[in-house]
RNA sequence: UGAGGCGUAGCGCAGCUUGGUAGCGCGUUUGGUUAGGGACCAAAAGGUCGUGGGUUCAAGUCCCGUCGCCUCAACCA
């Protein structure tokens, strides 16, 4: 036990100094470094790889809903910004901005883009002339900027990484059907993929993306109560499609505007899994996305035959597509146990001579932590077994601590008593902006989403009768 | 922008009140003994004390300026 508390000061205490833990995570587990411009995180190999399979599985969803990738380029003339009022007036504050090129000051300053809107709008207006043409779906995966006054890895940076799809359709219905469509692969991603549960539906008007006429977003509860915004989906109706000009010919011969969705998740999506599924052993990363999947660590390496043994189950493993790595390097074994449980590979192989030699070996899961003994033989089914499990564990776990955290509150001292203490609290609202300000003012929750289907009888604020139900959280 | 705090070895820090040989822990390197939950022994490398000026025989330490970072507030897809 002492042994563990020392592991502990290392990597912070969870449960004292949450985001102090957070930062830990990122840095000790070789996820990230800061890079030299504030704001900024460079991602290493590690956190990278977390980043590739979420692509990857990403983009077997989007194949599914004809969608293609496609890439735009990074900056964009400011003038485009200001064809869409608010959407000006949104990002205008965290544009950076080039203004000298070549040695020589620009006629026209150049926004890095922190979200391209405007440049594909542009481009959909050449693209779409005919309903022949649509629907138009595009993906692209880059980086964007947006200059945060407060930064945190993954969670908040200057530039980040992620996808913003683009879709155009010929009808106002086709649309809203696209938004709903994508924010229902978002949830099942996020659940089926890091294990994460969340709330989806729709924002305030406070709360919605500049220039949308609706957005939709999945919540996702951290550990410490508060809520992550996890991914959105907008429909924009014909606010883009006016402002950029995007017309097609129908099919009876009268010219129509088109209407216009985006959506899109990004590397906050790693900090998501950090503050989701973490603990005071450091990162446990969903088997689905995971870099390394599986761990061998070899006991008594020098006796003869044990490195062996673990050559072979490697291969045995990699071959039958598991992501395995086996630690040979000549740190001692227990050294290695939480050197990789920080970095929160879902299973831990320990082979040793006492194993080979009675064909078993000892399979430890990362959430649970339990060691159990295997078939060496059945390596495969019983690693792939336990690979599942803990992705359905995590999952679950996550779920139940979730929906424990969810109370209804009738007025502004049970909201902040409940957000406080790291709940999601549900509560009627008259629908006015003034009842949201003051919420937000006196208890620092904002409205996360609307509860859909569900009904309150007086608003938490001026007690006049209820329209909505409005979950509402402290925010990262 | 308001308030506070911190800059000393790769990382975390002590030393400053009361000026006088640059320290500690971890990590790193090398050699050896070990190995089923962060093992042990021995040796070594590593610092213009953020930066500019001032006081002094002498400044990490005192004084003035300056730069950077962090926390809280504010702001914020």
């Amino acid at each position: 036990m002492a042994k563990e508390t020392q592991f502990v000061e290392q990597i912070a205490d969870i449960n004292q100094d949450f985001p102090k833990w957070y930062t830990d995570v990122v840095l000790k587990t070789k996820l990230v470094d800061y890079g030299p411009v504030k704001g900024t995180m460079v991602i290493r190999p590690y956190g990278y790889a977390i980043w590739e399979n979420i692509q990857n599985e990403m983009n077997k969803r989007f194949k599914t809903r004809g969608v293609e990738n496609a890439y735009f380029p990074l900056l964009i003339p400011m003038s485009y910004f200001t064809k869409e009022a608010e959407h000006v007036e949104g990002f205008a504050p965290e544009i950076a901005v080039v203004t000298v090129a070549g040695g020589e000051e620009l006629a026209e300053p150049l926004a890095i883009r922190p979200t391209s809107e405007t440049i594909i709008g542009t481009m959909c207006s050449k693209w779409v002339q005919s309903y022949r043409d649509l629907p138009l779906k595009v993906n692209q995966w880059c980086n964007v900027m947006r200059w945060e006054k407060t930064t945190r890895p993954f969670l908040r940076t200057s530039e980040f990484l992620w996808q913003e799809g683009h879709t155009v359709h010929a009808t106002e219905q086709e649309a809203e059907e696209e938004t709903q469509a994508m924010l229902e692969i978002y949830k099942e991603f996020a659940e089926n993929c890091l294990a994460i549960p969340v709330l989806t539906g729709r924002k305030t008007e406070k709360e919605k993306f500049a220039g949308a006429v609706a957005t939709y977003t999945m919540e996702a509860m951290m550990r410490d109560g508060k809520s992550l915004q996890a991914g959105t989906s907008h429909y924009l109706g014909q606010n883009f499609a006016t402002a950029f000009d995007i017309k097609y010919l129908g099919n009876e011969g009268s010219l129509q505007t088109a209407y216009t969705t985006s959506w899109g998740v990004s590397t906050r999506l790693i900090g998501a899994i950090i503050m989701t599924h973490g603990d005071e052993r450091g990162l446990a990363i969903p088997p689905v996305v995971a870099p390394v999947q599986c761990v061998i660590v070899p006991i008594a390496a020098r006796k003869g035959g044990v490195v062996e043994a673990c050559e072979t189950l490697k291969e045995k493993l990699e071959n039958a597509g598991i992501r395995v790595t086996f630690d040979n390097t000549d740190n001692s074994p227990g050294w290695k146990f939480n050197e990789w449980e920080m970095k929160g590979v879902p299973v831990r192989i320990e082979l040793g001579p006492r194993d080979i030699e009675t064909g078993k070996m000892i399979c430890a899961r990362r959430d649970t932590l339990e060691k159990s003994e295997a078939s060496l033989e059945n390596a495969v089914e019983e690693v792939k077994a336990l690979l599942a499990d803990v992705q359905k564990n995590m999952l679950e776990r996550a779920r139940n601590r979730r929906d424990e955290r969810i109370i209804y509150a009738d007025d502004i001292d049970g909201i902040l008593a409940g957000v406080e203490q790291g709940n999601f609290v549900k509560a009627g609202w008259c629908g006015c902006r003034e009842c949201e300000d003051k919420i937000k003012e006196e208890t620092g929750a904002t409205a996360r989403v609307f509860a859909e289907n569900e009904t309150a009888k007086e608003c938490a604020v001026c007690k006049k009768p209820a329209k909505h139900v409005i979950i509402y959280a402290r925010a990262y």
